[in-house]
DNA sequence: ATTGCACTACGAAGTTAATCGTAGATAAAT
DNA sequence: ATTTATCTACGATTAACTTCGTAGTGCAAT
């Protein structure tokens, strides 16, 4: 498996969509696009070429209207673009990261319990990593 | 007080070196720099410059060689970068960002204590407004 | 005084992103 | 069969970023 390029922005909002709605049309995807900001729609028609000759989607044109799909996962490209980030921006501590946006955005008790119960059981690996 | 663009990838890289250093010469945080990766010398000083319009940075002139410095806070500064990511990435959804990053990067237990920590921290405060 | 060094200023080139307009092709509707 | 609507293809533009070379300026050392 040959390793694609990260999204850029704009590529990263269309994936989105894509990941949410499946395969779809560029009609489809620019009508929800269009909901959230003004875009013509050959930018979007445009991007997706743009995204196929890179690979980031791939599409079906056995009809005359094409269907567009991602090529990657939302959880690979996730990771690589969090990766990605944390290297510029915290010189490759997710530690900080994390610290940053906790201290920062009003977590809600919900999350903040969801957050721990993964901290246990990371915690959990951990020790049966250490005892094994 | 006005708000100042976001800095740019190549930007935020000199900005962390004279966050760390403090006021300095083109000279020192080249000197920095280089040891990072390959980088003319004149691109850091154009970079500066460029910084110096945008107001990311001021200089003291009284001598020839100019000193400067960062104008926009470390902590500010990343605050808006995390926030700009999260909406790119995960839609506005921190809560999100932060499961990705513990579930994926292998924290050390002394990282685990200091999260559960100040989630401690954060549920006090909560639970502080909700009393009063 | 002349030469050489260190620093700044500035322009220019190469890239990548993002956007859209126009033209061409296919299907649908009259 | 023409016209109309809908899609795709493609080129062009604009702006932002990054990088560096060259030229100029002033200080220092001979």
């Amino acid at each position: 498996m040959i390793n694609l390029p990260n999204p850029t922005e704009a590529e990263l909002e269309i994936l989105q969509t894509l990941w949410q709605i499946g395969p779809c049309s560029v009609k489809q995807v620019h009508g929800l696009l269009q909901e959230k900001r003004e875009v013509g729609y050959t930018t979007i028609l445009k991007q997706l070429q743009i995204m196929l000759e890179k690979k980031l989607v791939q599409r079906d044109e056995s009809a005359r209207i094409h269907l567009y799909q991602a090529t990657i996962s939302e959880q690979n490209t996730k990771e690589k673009l969090v990766q990605k980030f944390v290297i510029n921006t915290f010189q490759g501590s997710s530690h900080q990261l994390v610290m940053q946006v906790l201290g920062n955005a009003a977590a809600s008790a919900s999350e903040l319990e969801e957050i721990k119960k993964l901290i246990s059981q990371l915690e959990d690996q951990d020790s049966n990593n250490q005892i094994i």
